[in-house]
DNA sequence: ATTCATAATAGGAACTATTCCTAATATAAA
DNA sequence: TTTATATTAGGAATAGTTCCTATTATGAAT
């Protein structure tokens, strides 16, 4: 039996994978959207929404959601650790290890199974460090 | 010059900071709710969210946020590990090593400083383990 | 005790990121 | 070309949270 010819990537979808590429410093939904947009002008939302939860699951992206409400995705998808700004919630790599959970035992997560894990810091990014005076709202 | 001897808790903040720990399982806003109008009948959720707010600058509680929408909290306050549950968003605490933070320096992290970390893990919880069938919804 | 200023509340409206719904359109197979 | 299906754009709906406001509770000063 076949692996189904199933349609490739749709013009939207390829879009939006490209422009999480070319923005690549963990846009959110939004950001990806204008992006998007400057490809294919007609493309909406909810095109937006659908592509990057399906890319999700076909692990092109990650999706990495923090202590502010947005979600950010990566096109990098190996393990790493991130860092969000509490003040404009941008999101950058962090360069330390990431944590291994290839080992966890059911036992030592209180009898979950283990799928993943996501290391958040969180902090002031240079931009948000200046003082409040100029109220730090750049992505 | 004296600390200001400021209005103590109030009898809603009490009861919300006492209905997290009760709850003790890294409750929702929405559990945390219920349980408070066990004791006071007339609260509201605005109160709670309010004080949620508050008790979270006092220290005295931690916001947990991952994949899901909902913010869990912890009046566990030490820096420790969680997994949440993808199926039914369930939080529990993870018997690994907390990540230590305190050596971290800003070139580590794309210039921003570090003030915490937050390490979610993701998994499948024992009761949404049982097939697809009977559908994982309970907390 | 009464007055006063202020802190906190209940209730509901507003907000926002995301998901859902639907009719229209694009695509690939037959 | 016809047909079936996948995908789309647009907008409505949802859900968690925050914001607004009139009212009430509290503590200090009189
Ligand atoms: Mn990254
Ligand atoms: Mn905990
Ligand atoms: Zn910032
Ligand atoms: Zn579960």
């Amino acid at each position: 039996m076949e692996t189904k010819p199933t349609r490739r990537g749709s013009k939207q979808k390829m879009a939006v994978l490209d422009a999480t590429k070319r923005l690549s410093n963990h846009p959110t939904a939004e950001d990806i959207f204008f992006k998007a947009k400057e490809e294919i002008v007609s493309i909406s939302f909810s095109t937006v929404y659908r592509n990057l939860g399906i890319l999700v699951k076909e692990k092109e992206l990650i999706p990495i959601s923090g202590p502010g409400s947005e979600i950010h995705y990566d096109h990098v998808i190996n393990n790493h650790c991130h860092i969000q700004c509490r003040v404009c919630g941008k999101v950058r790599d962090m360069n330390v290890p990431a944590v291994d959970f290839s080992g966890i035992l059911p036992s030592d997560a209180s009898g979950f199974t283990v799928d993943g894990v996501c290391v958040t810091f969180t902090g002031t990014c240079r931009d948000c460090q200046v003082e409040t005076d100029t109220k730090g709202e750049q992505k």
